[in-house]
DNA sequence: AGCACGCCGACT
DNA sequence: GTCGGCGTGCTC
């Protein structure tokens, strides 16, 4: 009797499928096979080796060929965790584990001479810390001010571990910090990183997955998809700016590659250490928990002190009287006083575009997507109308579309607007604008960082692409145009989130010798987030928060998972959605809430609805949501996005 | 009758 | 996701 044997395969569905196994020799699980699937042949995973009973209602094909290639056991191990804690179908994650097809692998792996740094006494007890945790699980937090120099106690861990000729994984929120990332690399370690992200070549992508797997020693750097490359040989993780929030940011699959970075080396026995000088609340809930162990670094390095942060109340400012609508007159005037000494100031506004609203003077009419329910934001370096969630693009109208009148008025500012409104200003300065519009590819990004640090600009405005990571010594003026903006919203981390950016823009400057400033706008200078910023006093903050989570049973004490459902008839949504919470199975420790319609309710002219789940830690949700919509069918019409642990409720 | 297009359901 | 099947509707 021919053998059969389970193939998970890149698709939707949320099972391996059966294949006959023609060869000879023994198949083993976590090996690639080519399968037939549909009409094509694709790259798959041996899944299941022994396959009692099968259905046979359908044709069972064979596998077409088989490879010498086997994903290690721990990470398959890995792979089912992350698949079954997420949420994920199977076959989804298949896709963004396997190559498109297997090239040849062909390996240079490069050598890399560390050449050690000399680390401060405070940086060379963290890096000590951080290597006797070598060898077993064990989570560190690393936690410095900006400008500490915790990259450097990182990059000497990872030395450490490349010497013991392991793997190494770093990860970073964006693209973007690569590019810098790669400069400081070379000079330590004389030979370029290996970088992975969703834009490098098929080359480079083939390279580095199959040594990777071959557990050739390196250290790699790499977006949050470098989670599910398949090391082999790993010997430390890293997760830089653990707090940041585009550590999950996806659409087709939702995971957070802090958590699974924590997973994986769970199941690798081996240590991560979480980098921020803001770490998120659960970390430093799980630090405070002694699950975690907390590295502090508390001076900045070479001495240079924490900027001063001060306030600027944009109440009972007589707009008239201003020489720019949007800054405050003390802002103006210090930015013109670097100006004169030659120094940087870098304007920070989280909004791209000339303006977020164009409306009519004459009947008030709004212009919205006509597919979502949103605003579109008027560009004008490339002038349109633009909705930044279906990407719907029409020339700015030159009367009202509803009155015709020609009075369509530009509201508040956008990084395009302030820009004009200082090359105005300020003819002789030079001025930058970084937006993710005009900054959107590696050679992009260094060219900007090469201009800032060679000088060739003095006012840099920009979105928060620039809050994070950057180094550049010349900027000593640091000011937030719009405070407040983060502030309000339907979202249980507005505080958290808009206290971490504050504190990650203000430590952009005074990071050398000469000393840096800046000034917050805002409208609400009393507000706990603008007053801990401001005094720098993170613990006060951290301290009120978690005191406000804890009374209302939210994350990180009690935890949240959001479904949305959404789709094109709205009443057919809704009436699914109430039929939903009506077969809910009773639980006692779950609360349902909702169905209310999501924050943007109407998305590419899908309407939304969404329900969240609140329950106690360590309840097994994902078993929860399974067992629930088994016992319902849902038209395939209406779309269904389960988010465990969602970071914001869209 | 012949063919283009779009939606729906299955994929072993 | 991605492909093929099939129904609708238009054209020769």
């Amino acid at each position: 009797m021919l053998r059969k044997i389970e193939v998970a395969v890149p698709s939707i569905l949320d099972k391996p499928l059966t294949y006959i196994w023609p060869f000879a020799e023994f198949p083993k699980v976590g090996q690639l096979v080519e399968v037939p699937l549909k009409s094509k042949v694709t790259l798959g995973v041996v899944w299941n080796t022994k396959v009692e009973q099968v259905d046979t209602n359908y044709a069972i094909k064979e596998v077409v060929s088989n490879y010498q290639v086997y994903l290690p056991e721990a990470f398959v191990t890995f792979f089912k965790k992350f698949a079954d804690y997420t949420y994920t179908a199977l076959g989804v994650l298949v896709k963004h584990v396997l190559p498109k097809e297997l090239a040849l692998p062909e390996i240079t792996s490069a050598k890399y001479v560390y050449s050690a740094p000399k680390l401060t006494n405070e940086q060379a007890a963290a890096s000590e810390a951080i290597l006797k945790t070598f060898g077993n699980f064990h989570i560190s937090l690393l936690d410095g001010v900006t400008g500490s120099g915790k990259t450097e106690i990182y990059l000497e861990s990872s030395a450490k571990a490349y010497e013991n000729g392991q793997q190494v994984l770093i990860l970073l929120p964006e693209i973007a910090l690569t590019a810098q990332f790669r400069q400081r690399f070379i000079e330590k370690f004389g030979q370029k990183p290996l970088i992975w992200h969703s834009q490098i070549t098929a080359k480079q992508r083939s390279q580095i997955w199959h040594q990777a797997l071959q557990g050739a020693p390196c250290i790699v750097f790499g977006a949050r998809s470098a989670l599910l490359l398949p090391f082999s040989n790993l010997g430390l993780l890293v997760v830089d700016e653990e707090h940041d929030s585009s550590y999950k940011q996806d659409e087709v699959m939702l995971y957070h590659a802090r958590d699974m970075a924590i997973l994986r080396a769970h199941v690798e026995n081996i240590p991560v250490v979480l980098v921020s000088a803001t770490p998120s609340l659960e970390t430093i809930y799980n630090a405070m928990q002694g699950k975690y162990t907390h590295l502090k670094v508390e001076s900045r390095y070479g001495n240079a002190s924490m900027p001063v942060v001060n306030i600027l109340s944009m109440r009972d400012l007589k707009k008239s009287k201003l020489a720019s609508q949007w800054l405050h007159p003390i802002l103006f005037q210090e930015i013109q006083s670097r100006l004169f000494c030659g120094e940087q100031t870098l304007l920070f506004l989280n909004r791209r575009g000339f303006a977020p609203l164009t409306v009519c003077g004459g009947c008030g009419f709004k212009i919205t997507c006509k597919s979502c329910d949103v605003a579109l934001v008027q560009h004008r370096n490339q002038p349109r109308l633009h909705c930044h969630y279906c990407n719907f693009v029409q020339p700015i109208p030159e009367t009202c579309p509803e009155c015709n009148q020609p009075d369509l008025t530009a509201c508040g500012p956008g990084v395009e607007r302030l820009s004009e409104d200082l090359i105005r200003l300020l003819p002789n300065a030079r001025i930058l604008s970084v937006t993710s519009d005009l900054v959107n590819t590696p050679k992009r990004t260094q060219e900007m960082v090469d201009g800032i640090l060679n000088n060739q600009y003095d006012i840099i405005v920009g979105t928060q692409m620039l809050s994070k990571g950057y180094h550049f010594p010349n900027i000593t003026l640091v000011g937030v145009v719009d405070a407040d903006m983060g502030l309000s919203g339907p979202d249980l981390r507005c505080a958290e989130r808009t206290y971490q950016q504050l504190h990650q823009v203000s430590g952009r400057c005074g990071r050398e010798q000469k000393p840096g400033t800046v000034y917050l706008q805002t409208f609400d200078p009393d507000h706990l987030v603008i007053q801990a910023v401001a005094s720098w006093d993170q613990e006060n903050f951290v301290k009120l928060e978690l005191e406000d989570r804890e009374i209302h049973g939210m994350p990180p004490f009690g935890r949240l998972s959001s479904l949305v459902l959404s789709g094109s008839d709205n009443t057919e949504v809704l009436s699914f959605c109430r039929r939903l919470l009506n077969s809910a199975p009773k639980h006692s420790s779950i609360m349902i809430m909702g169905p209310v319609p999501a924050p943007l309710a109407r998305i590419k002219n899908q309407f939304r609805w969404r329900f969240l789940l609140k329950y106690p830690r360590g309840f097994a949700i994902q078993q929860f949501i399974r067992c629930w919509f088994n016992g319902i069918s849902k038209p395939s019409n209406i779309r269904l996005i389960v988010d465990i642990d969602p970071l914001a409720f869209h």
